[in-house]
DNA sequence: CGAAACTCCTGAGCGC
DNA sequence: TGCGCTCAGGAGTTTC
């Protein structure tokens, strides 16, 4: 479900209402995961405060006055910050109680992942990870210089971790296509001028989507329940053979990497 | 070494 | 109404 301008909005959702806030207990319905959640978790975090909850691409980490906790949303994971009285739903496998609130993690294919650190920065999930897209580290030549050889296609090169987190399908497509570039373009053979265009529409794309409160194309909501409204400004993706909005064209899809990819024939070339 | 295939899991939507 | 099939926002691991 969730690319990184989901994960920034349900963080921006969870930071004010969680920070200083004293964990009363855990409880865990389901252990089975991406990797098992640790039993001892809920001894672990009993009487921890957080103090903040950050972010590193998609991975939330949540800071605790001892260590933190590193969640992953995977494909269809979300949180939510709901009173006492509510009741649990389905898939609700995790629960964190507060006082005021209990933080429910849901994740109906379970592709998530939560689990307790010690350092942040040397998790070895964390330690690989390339740049922060709207960072000034990942640049026009910080690009090229991570394109250069590659013999994968654009939209591939983007969406791999290690060159810059947090690009998914969703915005992959979208900024292909905001740089004017084809998906299947081999990304060593962009110039200059294509990774400056990239690096912006990534940037743009990204930027936008965080604003609109993320995208919504199923069931998306933020930690209070709230839908995102980006959907409603998206150029290519789950619009194939609908008309482009800047040539008219028909948009088209093809499959890269196992993954939907669309893009408009006439504004992107390779 | 890089790149592609495979893997985890549930649920929605489709054709029949 | 139901069955079987395909596909879905991710990413670590395995294989070639």
């Amino acid at each position: 479900m969730p690319e990184l301008p989901e994960v920034e909005t349900i963080r921006r959702s969870l930071v004010d209402k969680l920070a200083h806030q004293t964990i009363q207990s855990v409880n865990i319905y389901c252990h089975h995961f991406r990797y098992p959640i640790d039993p001892q978790l809920t001894h672990t975090l009993k009487h921890k405060t957080i103090q903040t909850i950050a972010r590193r691409g998609k991975y939330l980490l949540i800071y605790l006055n001892q260590g933190g906790l590193i969640c992953h949303l995977g494909m269809s994971g979300s949180l939510h910050l709901v009173t006492a009285d509510t009741p649990r739903k389905k898939h609700d496998h995790v629960e964190i109680q507060f006082s005021d609130y209990y933080l429910r993690f849901n994740d109906p294919r379970r592709f998530g992942l939560l689990l307790a650190s010690d350092d942040f920065s040397k998790h070895p999930l964390l330690s690989h990870l390339g740049p922060e897209p709207l960072s000034h580290a990942f640049s026009s030549a910080y690009l090229q210089q991570q394109l250069y050889g590659k013999k994968q296609s654009i939209k591939q090169a983007i969406m791999d971790n290690k060159v810059v987190v947090g690009v998914g399908n969703i915005y992959a497509n979208e900024a292909l296509f905001r740089a004017g570039i084809h998906p299947l373009t081999v990304a060593g053979t962009l110039n200059q001028q294509q990774c400056d265009a990239l690096t912006k529409a990534i940037k743009v794309t990204l930027r936008r989507a965080i604003k609109a409160g993320g995208t919504t194309l199923k069931d998306f909501v933020d930690s209070a329940g709230k839908p995102g409204y980006f959907q409603q400004q998206l150029f290519v993706y789950g619009r194939d053979n609908q008309l482009c909005y800047w040539c008219d064209s028909p948009i088209k899809s093809l499959r890269i990497g196992g993954r939907n990819s669309f893009y408009c024939p006439v504004c992107q070339t390779k």
